[in-house]
DNA sequence: CGGATCCTTGAGTGGGCTCAAAATTAGTGG
DNA sequence: CCACTAATTTTGAGCCCACTCAAGGATCCG
């Protein structure tokens, strides 16, 4: 059975495009279809930090069924294709739609806990060991990972803005894991020969 | 009209007890009388991240409604008095309450977001005066503000593990706040003299 | 083929860490 | 209520991880 109905709409956005502004009313919800987004915050003198990141397959943002708004903007990471999901249709039609998004919304809470554990109390390769393990382990579960390969289409600029490094710290951590093989990371593509070994270097709970 | 009932049973935790373990099926929710108790995360090599903290007035933990189980502990920072409610009732007589446990989802989601804000592109000053800020507001929502006075009964290793740094680089930050008059913070008790300048010291966005 | 974006590398600095010990406060049992 | 112990706060000295500044190379795209 589809979830998605008469009223819901494709819709497509380009690289840097917004998906949503900064406390924008939202009347509806976007599940992405293709393509990575990321819900960010610019703080006043120019830093920024990714807070969320969505993935095909992911609800883009389950939290504005409740909230009626954005709090953060969202913006395209790459060229983004999403069905647009009224918060009329949901609410008229109550039950399975309704739960499924509100499983969005814990398992973004999940994450999102993750992450402070990661910035709080991680060192930078540890951090970017669990991102990209975290990648690794979330593309797996929708098919994205060919053998051991998969696509990230994510700037180095963008993965010092998730954890909270400079993008050039963020070049020599990589080398790093890259010359003790943990990973091979060129272009857009990451091979992560023995995941197991990754998420080692994560430092797990 | 109260939105406790029959089913409902007031419950005591001493300081450092456990209200939930980690990964546990949670048959109910709390919310919190009195006292203070937080989420936390424990790496395997003894580093503590604190990842919410709860108060009078919130609810502990909202998610569980949704998930039936607890991911991570949530531990008693001080004598906690609680309300347990039964999800069992809840879910019996859905509307008014299961909609405020889904508002507490959502707040909580939205301030871990800004932890993750402060973790990640904050000096530690910012993270710290943030944190008494955020506190001092939650405070003074729930009444517990006396003129520009209130209680924090956090220890600085508490704190350390909420802002991510060492309890004694701390020490030395709170040090540096008192000096420039931002607060006074002795004992338990916190002193606001100027709620905006130390708000300017946190760096919003 | 030109321009912009992104990646890589080097050299030097500094914010927050570690280690250590003393001072203060809080907690406990007699 | 006091003595004793444990927990917490404070301060000092020195170090290191990640940052800044800077320049050159690679890659992408029109």
């Amino acid at each position: 059975m589809r979830s998605s109905h008469a009223a819901d709409q494709i819709r497509h956005f380009r690289r840097h495009e917004h998906l949503a502004r900064k406390e924008e009313v939202q009347d509806k919800v976007f599940r992405i279809e293709e393509g990575w987004a990321c819900r960010y915050c610019l703080l006043a003198d120019g830093r920024r930090q990714i807070t969320a990141l969505f993935l095909p397959g992911d609800y883009c943002e389950p939290q504005w069924l409740l909230a009626g708004r954005s709090d953060l903007p969202v913006i395209a990471l790459t060229e983004v294709k999403v069905t647009e999901m009224p918060l009329a249709g949901i609410h008229a039609k109550p039950g399975d739609g309704v739960m499924k998004l509100l499983a969005g919304v814990v398992k973004t809470l999940n994450r999102q806990t993750d992450w402070i554990v990661s910035l709080g109390r991680k060192s930078a390769t540890e951090r970017v060991g669990s991102l990209l393990s975290e990648l690794y382990a979330r593309l797996r579960e929708i098919n994205r990972v060919m053998g051991d390969r998969c696509t990230i289409p994510l700037t180095q600029q963008d993965i010092a803005d998730i954890v909270g490094l400079t993008p050039v710290h963020v070049n020599r951590v990589l080398g790093d894991l890259r010359q003790r093989g943990l990973v091979q990371f060129s272009g857009k593509t990451l091979v992560v020969p023995h995941p197991e070994e990754l998420s080692m270097v994560a430092a797990a709970a």
